[in-house]
DNA sequence: GCTCTAATCAAGTAGACACTTGATAACGTG
DNA sequence: CACGTTATCAAGTGTCTACTTGATTAGAGC
């Protein structure tokens, strides 16, 4: 009679710290992004883990805990989207497809401004992040534009199929989940920016 | 011995049902504005209306359906912002500042757009309303502009105040919700559409 | 192998939440 | 003033939810 083995699930059971953590990370930020934070339920983060839910209470402490340990995930890779050098109009382009290749990322963000209460997990970040792009505008715009503010139209603007899918609907009539309209979009943004002169001289 | 005054509160007890509708509407508009529709909660609802729960349900028969009234409200409102025949800069200029004297209600649009599943109560209201807008882009922009797709950015730049209040705060260095800096935004929009040639031509 | 620790699990718990129920008081109408 | 209707209220109810507790097991170090 050979040795049984015990366990029915034996891969299943093996123990993965780090794989766990990353499970949950990344169902989190699913849920996070589908429903925002009060919306999503750690349960449905667990199931969707496939991780028994208590994990993850020993791995982040709270709901709470969970949310600001997504942040820091997002904002490491919002440091290497856009290497820098890159000319703006390709910056926003690359900026609207995020739409595209990290939706949850830009949901995630886009929840954050409108649950911000005036502490920011990342404002020192971004700040640092985003002032060469202000500093390339301010040269190349004219003086009654305020180089911080057209920053912001922009971001916004590059945000839009994420955030005001209500408005595509109705203005465009087309459903602004397709990846042919987000490319669509996403070259329409780098167009405008290229309109207001943003683009590298000769 | 004079015929006693039952109620303490005699004035509190009238009724009004009108009255009572449009304090819970108004006190649904603050919360759900607040915290959106799964942060927010019918029993601060109630007693930010100053009413029992129970006349929630009473006349509007769920949380969903209290919101769904809202949205009514909100859409009445958007149809009056903007007379027809207002110059682009200036409707764009205006639609920022709504930020400041609706909040609420640029709050509940940005919301919606997070939480859209892919029905809108206001579909084909919004696109009628905004037909004019897209029209007028179309004649004063080159054909590589998609004038939906113009639209749709400078609606999202417009609302920046109230969407991107985290971005503001890392990029301008400022409050986003103070009065100050909410007009200069507005100008700045209003500029931004200029720049683009959206002003009116001699 | 033994033991100690760290990871996983199952079964709670207390409170919050949307919503009900059933009673009560103001109002309109004859 | 009687009487039916309508608005208001107080006190639940079942369910959901974030979080606890306490036991169990896999693996590391000796």
């Amino acid at each position: 009679m050979p040795p049984p083995r015990r366990s029915p699930k034996p891969q299943e059971r093996r123990r993965d710290p780090e794989r766990t953590r990353a499970l949950i990370l990344a169902a989190a930020a699913a849920e996070f992004a589908a429903h925002g934070f009060a919306g999503a339920r750690t349960s449905a983060i667990a199931e969707r883990a496939g991780v028994n839910q208590q994990l993850i209470w020993y791995y982040f402490d709270s709901k709470d805990g969970l949310y600001r340990a997504l942040a820091e995930v997002w904002q490491r890779r919002q440091r290497e989207l856009v290497p820098p050098g890159t000319p703006l109009p390709e910056q926003l382009r690359r900026y609207a497809l995020e739409a595209l290749d990290n939706p949850d990322g830009v949901r995630l963000f886009a929840w954050a401004g409108l649950e911000y209460t005036g502490t920011d997990v990342d404002h020192d970040g971004r700040a640092e992040r985003m002032r060469p792009t202000v500093e390339e505008i301010r040269e190349r715009v004219g003086p009654e534009v305020d180089p911080a503010c057209l920053t912001v139209m922009l971001t916004a603007a590059a945000m839009a199929t994420t955030t005001l899918p209500h408005v595509i609907e109705s203005v465009c009539g087309v459903d602004p989940r397709t990846p042919e309209f987000a490319r669509h979009y996403a070259d329409q943004v780098a167009t405008v920016a290229r309109l207001l002169g943003l683009a590298d001289h000769p």
